[in-house]
DNA sequence: TATCTATTTGGCTATTTTGCCAATTAGGCA
DNA sequence: TGCCTAATTGGCAAAATAGCCAAATAGATA
């Protein structure tokens, strides 16, 4: 694989890397509504704060998320709405295939 | 986060888990053309033979990948096309805004 | 059968990721 | 100023991932 090559497919993947999470994944999924803050998503997950507000930068570093303090609170909002067409694309294939997907979250667990 | 929500999160995430890698996305990508054996693919990506096999051995498990015997080798093909049509997404991202790009370029060295 | 090729699997170490707690920072508000 | 809430950062231990070599497996062919 040529280095300029190499360079442009390790761009596509962190961006995928950052969407690979189910948390992650869910807080996008929630955003696609609307900006939210640190404290609305955190009560959603689930997890600590500092776990979610790690997630969060995550997902910001990676140009998913942008991100707008307003007043002590921040909210984050979806910067990258076209991931949700790729949620369809997944679930055509997994929805097809129920025993496959339901095997793999049995593997998962 | 309720435990079905979870669920489904978590099997989408695996797909995505199994595409973040530049080695994967690139034997997604060469696998769009048409079907190849590991061989091909080994030579292409240019890593050991066993690491390629591994490679795609996570991505037929979560689904994107079709896999076919054909004498003592082994043809891979891509089963999810749709995911394709992400890239561009995971693109327009990436190239409306490529200083930050390069930034996380360099970051990941 | 013996052997060669193609692929997978096992095993190992190095690296990365995850998620919690504790501590810090930053912004309101009395 | 002092205090409270919101969010981030540091640090740590557990878990997962990556990639190499060596060994095993499966199929073709002499």
């Amino acid at each position: 694989m040529q280095p300029k090559t190499l360079d442009q497919f390790t761009a596509r993947a962190a961006v995928l890397k950052a969407l690979a999470h189910p948390s992650r994944l869910f807080m996008v999924d929630q955003l696609s509504d609307g900006p939210k803050c640190v404290a609305d998503l955190q009560e959603l997950v689930g997890a600590d704060t500092s776990t979610v507000s790690k997630h969060l930068s995550v997902l910001y570093n990676a140009n998913i998320l942008a991100r707008e303090k307003c007043g002590n609170q921040v909210f984050y909002s979806l910067r990258m709405a076209c991931v949700m067409g790729f949620f369809q694309c997944v679930e055509s294939v997994l929805s097809g295939q129920a025993q496959i997907t339901a095997d793999l979250v049995e593997d998962l667990k």
